[in-house]
DNA sequence: ACACATTACCTTGACTGTCATAGTATTATA
DNA sequence: TATAATACTATGACAGTCAAGGTAATGTGT
């Protein structure tokens, strides 16, 4: 587990890509969203719930996600979020970002 | 150059690490560190001065830098910044920091 | 001589992403 | 029957970044 000042500072501003990352492959709820990038991660990274759910309301007031409820015989209380094509734009320009950023950092560290 | 959103979130974090990293070569006035900065990344990224001197302060007070002003024929102005010990170890730290979290990064983007 | 750019330092206040904390409600497990 | 896990949400504090503003000396072009 890596956590504290370490992760939090420097994943900071990925938060949105990883979760586009994850609906590229089809729609997912928001706790899911956490336990897949805590076994993605292979068991090193924890997105917090708090940090999570801000970034969905970020990127869906963005209009890079939609949601919806699903059906409630399942306890009707997931709520499941669908990457729209805005967000999919965005998710190949972070990528870049990304991609970026990491050449820079290994010039100047 | 880079710049923008884009960077700012992105390299959010690595300031004091790429300042540690360049007193690791000699000490170096802050003025000089930004434009170090800028041609060391291949004139892509401009650390801004506001960001450097808060990065500068909170690391002397972390005892990880020290300074003292240049001799005052050159005009007196240039405040020079010397890496300490404590400084050389958080270096080391945050390098290997940042190689975590680059791996992490590559699972999840 | 005069204006302007550059060097060199510093402060303040706003902005934003992260997260601890707290709360609600349902379902599964011991 | 209590406890843990699932699942969502809101609030407020914290910290790093940076635009904007300021001061003062030196160098450059006209």
């Amino acid at each position: 587990m890596v956590q504290g000042k370490l992760s939090s500072d420097l994943l900071r501003g990925h938060t949105d890509t990883m979760i586009l990352k994850l609906l590229l492959s089809g729609d997912k709820y928001g706790y899911q969203i956490t336990k897949l990038i805590f076994a993605n991660s292979g068991e090193t990274y924890e997105l917090k719930e708090a940090t999570m759910y801000s970034s969905l309301k970020r990127l869906e007031k963005e209009k890079k996600i939609s949601s919806y409820w699903g059906d409630a015989n399942q306890g009707g209380r997931r709520k499941y979020y669908k990457i729209t094509s805005i967000g999919e734009q965005a998710y190949k320009q972070n990528k870049e970002n990304w991609e970026l950023a990491k050449l820079i950092l290994e010039q100047l560290l």
